[in-house]
DNA sequence: CCAATTAAGTAGTTTTATTACATTTTTGAC
DNA sequence: GTCAAAAATGTAATAAAACTACTTAATTGG
């Protein structure tokens, strides 16, 4: 298991500095990198050698070598700089570009994967009176996306993309309902106030977005996926990619859990396109 | 430029001490890693300092960011993959599948692109008065997602998902328009007649939809995306993820088209967003 | 060949990481 | 609840590693 994932995965059953630790990491994996251990020490509020026995238990010979891991790890999940796209490239080089970078960036959605954090947000879904999806600019159609695919079940669904019109479906959330907030930085203020607006209703708040985000820790549930496109001009927004495919499995596994008796229901949603369709 | 190639590039100029490091840390990558510094000296036959400093000249802060340097070059390097699905959760089967499922699409839609029909569909779309994108059901996300693109551009560009308002639209395109209709399946009645409507009025029809199906054949441009999902009913609709990739390929083939003056309304675009983000 | 310049080395200093041991906290039996 | 055992965490000293200032050696261009 990769190591971000292993950290987000086992950080339930470690003690309470650990989870300090695992905390900050996740937060700020690349910032870790460039700090010595007294410094992570004081930053997370423990001492150094609960640190350096932190990183051992991690599978690290040591501090030094955890941050070499790290390194390692960041990098891959980062598609390359080389990557980027320069003016002059013909349409063939460009789709190879983008087909290999999207590539990358599924594999890094792939391994690093919370499925404990999916698993919850599937009971989560498949527990709610209702389900509000929220997104705004291109995870507007993410949302839009997500609702499609959830439509089939029988729980309502809807999807707001107007900041006004989330504000009054957040505000009127009950106990029993779920809110996906959907953000690719997180950093959306309009989408933090939502998912907290949620979260002051009891609903369960899942989010969808960049892992150590604002919008992450406004959320009760988080699907973490990378950000990081928004440095680039050309470069195309990849893990877009990742976040729909994160709702693949997501719906999937939630299919999956209705049972069996829903087969029925989703061919019924398939059988209704029937009449619209030509040959 | 990436730290080996960089390595092996300027390997000419430099100094007898340096070329020697290079030559030991391109043969012994991997071994560098857990070397202190003392070591590697000692074993490539050069002092301390001298190692540092040809860290500093690599353009790292010094040894251990060098170190760091090298572990993310190489975790890229390095096979990717290690598809290590361990427990025997659902979740993790599941998204095993459907990432798998998906690249398998990718590389379809990537071997499939005509990159004829690419071309033109930019020339198309750059030389467009207007652009209008329509799309039912899922491919209603897809359509927003492109429209939130196609948007930094200077054409307007409008998006419908209402067949109603899809057939106004259609209705009153001229000839400088282009419409661009999005389908899995290439057969719902509904978008064929809004691209032959498109037609009708002269107007440059591009169809995202699957080769050979009755919407293709209406079209003008066709960016073919095998379908293939209609018959599973778990199975994700992974030929979408192909043709959100393929418009991220236009779009950027387009960007790269409109040339580099384009540069700064794309910025204007991102800088746009400034104030709507948290920290 | 010899200043000027650059490269490399030595030795000491500072920073960083680790270890050994002490203290606190948690856990579980009664 | 109380107490002992175990686990977790912290303190302080030690060891390791990296870096700096300075010296010596090598290289280069006149």
């Amino acid at each position: 298991m990769s190591l971000m994932a292993e950290l987000r995965n086992t950080e339930a059953r470690r003690s309470k500095s650990e989870r300090k630790l695992i905390d900050y990491v996740l937060a700020n994996p690349e910032a870790v990198l460039n700090t010595p251990i007294a410094r992570l020490a004081a930053a997370v509020g423990v001492s150094e050698p609960t640190v350096n026995r932190f990183c051992r238990a991690m599978g690290a010979q040591g501090f030094p070598d955890f941050k070499l891991r790290l390194a390692g790890e960041l990098a891959r999940s980062r598609p390359s700089m080389t990557r980027d796209i320069e003016v002059g490239d013909a349409a063939s080089h460009v789709a190879a570009k983008i087909f290999e970078a999207t590539h990358a960036s599924l594999d890094s959605a792939h391994n690093n994967l919370d499925y404990k954090a999916l698993e919850k947000a599937v009971d989560a879904l498949h527990d709610a009176r209702a389900i509000v999806l929220c997104g705004l600019g291109a995870s507007a159609s993410v949302a839009q996306d997500a609702q499609h695919k959830l439509l089939r079940f029988d729980t309502p669904v809807t999807t707001h993309s107007d900041i006004i019109n989330q504000r009054v479906a957040a505000a009127g959330l009950a106990e029993q309902d779920c809110l996906v907030c959907i953000s690719y930085t997180g950093r959306t203020r309009a989408i933090v106030d939502i998912a907290r607006m949620g979260r002051d209703c009891g609903a369960t708040v899942i989010g969808l977005t960049a892992p150590g985000s604002a919008l992450a820790r406004a959320c009760e549930l988080v699907l973490a996926v990378e950000g990081g496109e928004d440095t680039e001009l050309y470069t195309p927004m990849t893990s877009r990619i990742a976040q729909l495919v994160i709702i693949d499995v997501l719906v999937t596994t939630l299919a999956l859990r209705k049972g069996s008796a829903f087969a029925d229901r989703l061919r019924a949603a398939k059988h209704s396109l029937a009449g619209t369709r030509v040959r």
